[in-house]
DNA sequence: ACCTGAACACCGTTCAAGT
DNA sequence: ACCTGAACACCGTTCAAGT
């Protein structure tokens, strides 16, 4: 939506790329709460021009996921040729919690209240479409039971996430291991016995989380 | 492990009750961002007494999270002598699922950090070892695959808890759709293809979440 | 012993002054 | 247009003074 802007001054645009590339740097060593005082610094500019850039700390984090989540996304696009459905479904699964392991902060970021961000929504909707197509193509074959949704896959994929937390560097193996359980859950061979209740729509989603605003600019195009 | 401690003086107890009762209160009612400053307001106690009653905001949180696990496990001790030991299993499941929903915010609190905390950490292993019985007894019954241990069962059950989030207050049913989903992935019929890797061990979780320390009385005892 | 509120430290955010 | 650091607001925590 936001496409029509004019680019940014030649230093603007290089102070924007050094504090994403400072702030992830941040992040995925010391987590979230690091200071937007020490990503200033990092990235060698004052604290003052990052809020000049970002609107707020959570809107520079926002704008860190929602690359993450694209590459993701992307991911599951070249998956949706693969000659297997099923293996292509879980191959992306399995790719989202390889993923979580290289930065668990950027991940935790994605629970709860970060997702009522603009942003990481629209970001989102497109992961869920890619997912939905993985699903349908998994369940046409025959892999997966009919009765789940994809936004059932988001929801078990994000529980196992957290679920296996601070333990994945611990036992490298338990994401593996929790994808097992999860693929049993979803297997063909389960649905003998259906799911109660109806899977959740994006507009349940939208319920759940309502949009809080995000970096509109001002009011109408210019 | 700490007993031997002389009682409160009268109105010391009286302000320990007041604000936990104001705590909790308020955690449900906005979540556990809220101000110290309210919470003493409400439990009409000054801001430092907070802190001479508990080390840190934190400790106060885990007071009344540990009275929560107790209360789980209590449940849980009494479905061991459930008639059906697989259903016996799955009540506890879902009692949990169904407590979470009355308050979110403390369920929030055993994710991640929290499980740092000594106190909070006892009363985790309590309910570990009531959770191991249950699991063992499904598992002797036929109902559950014998590969799972309780920990894992554990990990899937913070993950439901994560994974539904926000969406509990939406539809109400989802709690219950992905019990459906869990058990499909424990039931024996699943264990045809084992799982990858190994169950957790309580050791691996010590590892994973290194105490931080918590009221140790000073030194040594009195 | 315990209670209290003023004071401190910390961190996200704003803004007047500078280029 | 953009950058900057001083100043502000907020919140957890400490502590000297009071009972």
């Amino acid at each position: 939506m936001a496409e029509g802007e004019r680019p940014l001054r030649a230093d603007a645009e290089r102070n924007r790329r050094a504090l994403l590339d400072a702030a992830e740097a941040a992040f995925s060593e010391r987590g979230l709460d690091v200071g937007v005082a020490e990503i200033a610094q990092r990235a060698g500019v004052g604290r003052g021009t990052v809020f000049r850039r970002f609107p707020s700390k959570e809107h520079l984090i926002a704008a860190i996921v929602v690359d993450r989540m694209a590459d993701a996304t992307a991911r599951g696009r070249a998956l949706l040729d693969a000659p297997d459905a099923g293996e292509g479904l879980f191959a992306f699964l399995s790719d989202m919690v390889a993923r979580r392991q290289s930065d668990r902060a950027l991940f935790d970021a994605i629970a709860d209240t970060f997702l009522s961000n603009t942003e990481i929504r629209a970001a989102q909707a497109e992961l869920v479409e890619v997912l939905d197509a993985l699903v349908s193509r998994a369940q046409d074959s025959g892999a997966v039971r009919a009765d789940v949704g994809a936004l059932d896959v988001l929801m078990l994929i994000k529980g196992l996430c957290e679920a296996i937390g601070p333990f994945q560097a611990i036992d490298p193996n338990i994401g593996e291991r929790h994808l097992d359980l999860m693929r049993a859950a979803l297997s063909s061979a389960a649905g003998a016995q259906p799911l109660r209740g109806r899977t959740p729509t994006v507009e349940d989603f939208d319920r759940a989380f309502p949009a809080r605003g995000a970096s509109q600019p001002d009011k109408a195009g210019a």
